[in-house]
DNA sequence: AGCATACGTCAGTGTTGTTGACATTCCAAC
DNA sequence: GTTGGAATGTCAACAACACTGACGTATGCT
């Protein structure tokens, strides 16, 4: 439909309509699969999938602070404080008054929040570990490769922060 | 942490616990960006996400049930009716009476359901065509393999499916 | 002192998922 | 041929989670 179809000095067969709407099903598809297992897990509970993103990044990032963790989720304060405060009062997560700054506040996760963020990655994990096994290390890093490519620039940056973060 | 970190004949690095997880950050950060582009067309109409995806698999499949698409959306028939009636009542979709069948709707986009597909897509595809171009060929190659084998045995049936009735 | 920043909260709204109840239609057993 | 159950689709009510807007408090900076 568009310049896609075309040869340009190397095969551009890649960048058909119908390979892109390939990918972009195949995307829609393998999302549902990768959020399947925490939110069945979840669902038991009172929680949902805004709170399992908190886990992890507050898990992956300890000590960070709400302003930070809204930008990483790219959600609203109200909407991160009110999956915060179940959180807390719950006892999964402990919010601590800044140091330094004393307007900021600590995120951490207890003891038992650590536990949920285990039970629930473990079984994330468990699925993309499988997936990257059958595909193997060279479809692993295209797959790494072509989602890098997909993210706007503020989160490829977030990312790389993230990747960095944990050497 | 578990079996990942370990050498069996051939190398394993990229199962480790740490690659996973940058795997499953990814795969977060990317839908994001995956979804951006339409949703902020759809944001000034009175639509949302599943418009799109209701629109998207019509106009993939035309003459699909209700039964059908709520399968392949994944979602109960109720919630796939909402998002339909709005779309008939709009008329971006024609809903007709099945001919053996007259319990069976078959759905089809109208003239100007296809215009707002073509909208969505462009915008969808623009963004995956982008992003195979960066990552070159092989990387897209691994990119749908891996992402095939995170999906759930339903729908890789049902991925393939669509796939093939496109050849 | 004055202004900006970080955080929390209340109120209201929209999208999208859920369950429950119900009408219509088909089919197969009787 | 009637009837009972399965399949298909619709309507209604509710929950989760995002949004905007407005406001209050504490703190930091100039």
């Amino acid at each position: 439909m568009s310049d896609g179809q075309a040869y340009r000095g190397e095969n551009l067969l890649f960048l058909t309509d119908e390979q892109l709407r390939q990918g972009i099903e195949a995307m829609f598809f393998a999302y549902r699969g990768f959020t399947a297992d925490p939110d069945r897990i979840l669902s038991d509970m009172a929680y949902g999938r805004a709170h399992h993103r908190a886990i992890h990044f507050i898990n992956r990032a300890p000590g960070t602070t709400v302003n930070n963790l809204l930008h990483i989720l790219g959600v609203t304060k109200q909407s991160l404080n009110r999956v915060l405060r179940t959180l807390i009062a719950d006892g999964l997560v402990q919010s601590t008054v800044g140091k330094s700054d004393k307007r900021e506040r600590h995120l951490h996760l207890t003891e038992e929040g650590k536990e949920l963020e285990q039970t629930l990655s473990d079984a994330q994990r468990a699925r993309m570990r499988s997936a990257f096994r059958d595909a193997g290390p060279e479809a692993v890093a295209g797959f790494r490769t072509v989602l890098e490519a997909m993210m706007d620039t503020e989160m490829q940056r977030a990312y790389t922060r993230l990747k960095e973060s944990s050497t």
